[in-house]
DNA sequence: GCTACTATATCTAAATCTGATATATCAGGT
DNA sequence: ACCTGATATATCAGATTTAGATATAGTAGC
């Protein structure tokens, strides 16, 4: 049936790379590497998203019209011509930001339920 | 060499499924239906925990130690011998808590990045 | 007795993740 | 020039997890 992960019948919530993936590029593009060290940053080494699953990930994404190649390439001083850069679709920033209010949601949750602090009261 | 997902070395996060369980097992014991059913309430039907993953997963859950079985049995006449109910051990709060605060924090940094509004005004 | 719902359980296939391996470039020091 | 460690992408095999179908049977209401 050809089915990708794009399709609207499945898929209500992503995988945990794709999103961590997608958040990274949430606020402008990068490449790979990048965006792998900027989620274990991001999750002080709590998620660990090697190889295997990033560019994996990429893959499926790129099938799915999530993410995009860019072309437009940074400063070449900057630059390093082995990097692919990525931006997300329009398609793929709406998947994202459904799934942050979906953890939104579950993090209230949590929170009615005692196991989570009351938020920051800034 | 016989590892379960308790392992220290590995699994700094946990399954959706594990987690969707243990959050509704958060405040209080309850059986494998009932889970199903409030986790497809809670969720607005976003998370389908169908009958493989829900009890492949407390099958595996019982095995790491995350949950137990329960003999406490509610009042007779509410009660259904077919049930079996399960509740947190005290590994298993710990883990759900870890791993809502995680969630926590990846929610704040969709924030940051614009894909949610700013938070209850209460 | 019939039917829909409740309840647990297992199985196969598909999707996903992990870690190892591979290859090659780049930047810095010696 | 050479060496080294970090950067960067890519693929593969094996393990884990998930999804969905199927099975079985008790329960509740009509």
């Amino acid at each position: 049936m050809d089915d990708t992960a794009s399709d609207s019948k499945k898929t209500l919530h992503l995988s945990p790379a794709a999103f961590h993936i997608m958040l990274v590029l949430a606020d402008g593009e990068n490449h790979g590497y990048a965006i792998m060290k900027e989620v274990a940053e991001q999750t002080q080494g709590r998620m660990r998203l090697g190889p295997g699953s990033l560019y994996g990930t990429i893959k499926r994404m790129l099938a799915d019209g999530w993410i995009e190649e860019s072309d437009e390439r940074p400063d070449p001083k900057l630059d390093d011509e082995r990097r692919r850069y990525y931006r997300l679709t329009s398609v793929g920033r709406k998947l994202v930001q459904a799934e942050a209010e979906r953890l939104e949601q579950l993090v209230n949750v949590a929170r009615k339920k005692r196991l989570l602090g009351t938020p920051w009261p800034v």
